[in-house]
DNA sequence: AAGAAGGAAAGAATCGTTTAGGTTCTTTCC
DNA sequence: GGAAAGAACCTAAACGATTCTTTCCTTCTT
């Protein structure tokens, strides 16, 4: 068997609290002891068994990750391995390590979170999303585990720790900058209305028509399936209306690949024909054709800001609960053009 | 504090053991008792504690998930996210959590390694990388650790369970091709030199030339660091040669976009001027424009089959090692073409 | 020189399971 | 009718730490 912390108290001829203390670096053990300890921890090639220090002081140091419904699909959007990288920074800094969701539906992924910290795998979670009401999230806050969200929670968000964006803002400074450029209809292309972000995007992009006196159209508003190549049905509709939009605002870097590479199977020419602004600024945003003109949301530190108040929260359960807002800012590229009359 | 079995065992009027029986449906204990104790469980809402029972066991139910230097630098490349959700669907099948090294220098991860194996956080990993002398596989080897590579071991492959591509039938394939459209200059561009794959692709791209009677050149090789975008150099003495090449072999997308967007600076067009293929076939093959010819390696399938081929290796210690070899598939697209004379 | 004070280490309980090895009670069979 | 067999549970010892409590020495005080 694996060598254990008796087996170096046999070794160093103490007991085995003394090598425990030892490990923890306690001040109640003299110098001379340690040195001893430590030599023949080296001597017998010691490594702590995890699991046995996590049961006996009811803590992990491990982190969970949950991802949306299926971390199978939830991985091919660039935004989650770039969160995660966040993450992953903040947890390495404190010791932590990480362990992610693996379920593919909904309800699975509640059972799953449910075992791993009731079964305490974790001492914390971070959820990567921020749906309308959410199961999960209620049970987590009923049962006081520590979490934090990223994105703003549904109800209830002055009780629950989240790292965000300003999505309101973004929605409108991006919508601002396209009536800056003499846009005048300007559509607004959606993911899943269920998660927050884009209706907080949307309604920042109704301020902004709004304060432009600018008419707000129903048929300018289109909500694409994340993900789904064959939903065109609504982008098609919207690019043969009688008067179609010249600008379009579209709800992240992926869905406006799919729809540039629409666009150029319509034969419309970006940004000569229509321009195009979207959100996140991943990698995409800078290597499309033309590069797009994003809003980057710096996705790296909502995640790394999300983990450090995780731990921060599983350190001080009772601390305040905190809003994190990071900032964000456009980036100007090559797919916004004044409008052609 | 927590339900535990004791609680349950209590209310059921049975022993700890009977309830911990039931748990894992033994067929010792009578339908009856089976029955009784369910029911006290969700009575008491009782959720089981991983933890007490893997230090019990033995055996965690997680695998973990060890990425090249820098997990921060690795999740920026979409191979990574991709092996990832194929290890995510195998894992979830069989009930396996998944943790992740956040490790990012070399020795960091060695050591980090070290600890969730000898801590018995998990009972296996999965190395996403090959690299020349890696001395985490030596290690993992000579404690006779549960592991799987993907990509091929450097030294004693045949003793090493890993899952592969063909590298070297992929670069002949890639190079073929473009012989085929009648290139003779063909260059090929490299990511880091340690690392197998491309050694492995630059083998074929040789194989192929000397097959067909074309010379191999020297100044036609160039690596370019991973992700290093300030290093052109390479890539712009290439293209300035006196023979500059009609054809590029780039080993990846990620890779194959930088040197798009270089191209595309140095006003040489894709494929009318210079025609490209690269590897692996990520949504960024497609998204580019123009969309990329590429070699499909079927990178969840990678990730697919190294979860479960691990998984394996921890029910079977002793079963023979395997090597698996995913099949490769060409995808042309729009970055080929003939050769203009 | 006796007793107090305090530092250093040992002892032992505990964390929540699993599992080998008993024990008890019923059934079966000659 | 009594031994043997078998079903159904129970007891108790791990698993490898942490941590509260106790004990044992020193050293200092008066």
């Amino acid at each position: 068997m694996n060598v254990t912390i008796k087996d170096v108290a046999k070794r160093a001829n103490v007991a085995p609290s003394t090598v425990s203390r030892v490990i923890a670096d306690s001040p109640r053990i003299s110098e001379k002891t340690k040195r001893k300890v430590r030599e023949a921890m080296k001597e017998l090639g010691y490594h702590p068994n995890f699991i046995a220090r996590s049961l006996a002081s009811q803590t992990s140091q491990v982190i969970g990750i949950v991802m949306p419904s299926s971390a199978d699909q939830a991985l091919q959007h660039p935004f989650f391995p770039e969160v995660i990288r966040g993450i992953s920074k903040a947890a390495h800094e404190k010791k932590y390590a990480l362990q992610m969701s693996t379920g593919e539906k909904e309800d699975e992924i509640y059972e799953e979170v449910i075992e791993m910290l009731q079964g305490r795998r974790v001492d914390g979670v971070i959820l990567l999303y921020s749906r309308v009401n959410d199961k999960l999230m209620k049970y987590l806050q009923q049962n006081n585990f520590p979490f934090v969200v990223i994105g703003k929670p549904h109800q209830r968000a002055e009780q629950i720790t989240h790292v965000d964006n300003d999505n309101y803002g973004i929605g409108k400074e991006a919508t601002q900058y396209l009536i800056g450029l003499g846009h005048e209809r300007i559509a607004f292309v959606g993911g899943n209305e269920t998660y927050l972000v884009t209706a907080d995007r949307l309604l920042g992009y109704k301020e902004a028509l709004q304060e432009a006196g600018l008419v707000y159209r129903k048929d300018y508003i289109i909500y694409e399936e994340f993900l789904q190549k064959a939903n065109q049905e609504g982008m098609r509709k919207l690019l043969s209306l009688g008067e179609p939009p010249t600008a379009l605002v579209v709800v992240d870097d992926l869905m406006a690949l799919d729809v540039l590479k629409l666009l150029d199977e319509m034969n419309l020419r970006v940004p000569d024909d229509i321009s195009l602004v979207s959100f996140n600024n991943t990698l995409l945003a800078e290597m499309s054709r033309p590069p797009l003109t994003s809003v980057d949301i710096h996705i790296f530190q909502l995640g790394y800001e999300a983990a450090k108040n995780l731990i921060e929260k599983i350190a001080k359960p009772n601390e305040p609960v905190k809003r994190i807002i990071i900032p964000h800012k456009l980036v100007k590229r090559f797919s916004c053009d004044y409008v052609r009359k």
